[in-house]
DNA sequence: ATCCTTTCTCGTCTTGCTGACGATAACCAC
DNA sequence: GTGGTTATCGTCAGCAAGACGAGAAAGGAT
């Protein structure tokens, strides 16, 4: 095994939140070169005796100081190109994290100079290394994966009304819903949410139903972004 | 960047195609430990200066004897417990591949022990390291992929009929399909595939028009896989 | 040559989902 | 109360999909 080259090996977090009206991304400020000042996606390397989940996981807790079974996580890419870091060869499993709006402001361990940006003005940004590409994959599997999962739900709080869903889905896919069908499609989906049994109270206009998350792992049938003109 | 832990990195590949109405995988039998003579995917060490796809490429290459530009290849995911290589910490780039039957038979150069197994027998067979997992999502984001994507035509040579796109779907998702609404949906998916302005000769009953591959990256509407009480 | 089988390809019908939108219910502020 | 706001229900037309009928175009058997 020792005559095969080393390669260092990294986990990069891409954790989105809604808040605000806005989709926002986790970002840190490189206090050391290179990219030094730039901002870049949170991570950190892989321990040696440490499974890939474990320390995406542990990065997560680290750069939000949110205890982590909450929200989503799941693998997203790996990047290995050997030009992608100046100073070796390092290769980088990259995790996808949606997350509720948290009250807690980012103040974990290693979140010296972590912050939440929305991302529609992080394209100037200039992020660091190859991670404006595994960002710009990251949000396109976020808008997909609200296609066809549940996993709008992972935005909300354990407790969200539909309208609350539904602006999670306007965030995220930059579009109006109708409410009226929004309200029809997500109720009269097997498994999407579930009635909590309580109500909204104080806000503006007619109090709203609460809901949970389903036991769905899957939308059937699917809901449709607009602007179906892909072919 | 040398005093963090070094790793090994691999590609592994799993590689399909349809060959006799069977869903077939590219599987080699090793030669030395760990998990001697146990079936497993092909695959090898990333080159210190070789980008991650190539490396994927260059093994599909080799395994198969075909020069790469037909059918489609790409990113499966990444495996990296510490506990699954007995010789040290090895981390697996999993890439997926999809074929058409290959009228070479298996004759590349590393290819001493390589052969086609139909997947449906590959479940007794206890492959080596954690391939039967890398396997499992193979087969699972291949099923999937053929809802949303005209990847179904990666299976297929440059030209083919509608009936042989037919009997991929029937194969890798193990359903039949009504012929005549599938010809319907083919046809009038934007994209999907084109008239290649020619017919099929000398097979039974009535000669087919032959299609190439349209344009199209994403189906809109999809192909529903049937039983589709997944909720 | 004629019939029969096979396979391709075009229609029809019904059902269910979707988008557009009207209407009502239930709260708050004044 | 009145008006504004939001939630929720209902209606209707249009499109897509499943079930199936029927004709077209070949090969094989007699």
């Amino acid at each position: 095994m020792a005559e095969y080259p080393p390669f260092a090996v990294t986990v990069d977090l891409v954790v989105l939140t809604v808040r605000a009206d806005e989709l926002c991304i986790l970002l840190v400020r490189r206090g050391v070169p290179p990219y030094q000042d730039r901002w870049a996606l949170p991570g950190g390397f892989v321990g040696f005796d440490e499974d890939l989940p474990d320390a995406a996981a542990r990065e997560l807790t680290e750069e939000t100081g949110v205890p982590e079974p909450i929200g989503h996580l799941e693998q997203l890419g790996t990047y290995g190109s050997p030009k992608r870091d100046p100073r070796g060869r390092v290769v980088t499993v990259a995790y996808l994290a949606l997350l509720p709006d948290l009250p807690t402001p980012v103040a974990g361990t290693d979140a010296a100079a972590a912050d939440w940006l929305p991302v529609s003005r992080v394209a100037d940004a200039q992020l660091a290394f190859d991670h404006d590409v595994i960002l710009a994959d990251g949000l396109e599997r976020a808008r997909a994966k609200l296609e066809y999962t549940p996993l709008a739900t992972a935005f909300c709080p354990p407790e969200f009304t539909i309208a609350r869903l539904r602006t999670i889905y306007e965030t995220v896919w930059n579009s109006r819903l109708d409410p009226r069908n929004f309200h029809r499609k997500v109720t009269s989906t097997p498994g999407f949410v579930e009635p909590a049994g309580r109500v909204t109270e104080g806000d503006r206009g007619r109090p709203a139903q609460l809901f949970r998350r389903g036991p769905a792992e899957l939308l059937h049938p699917p809901m449709l972004r607009p602007s179906v003109t892909r072919g």
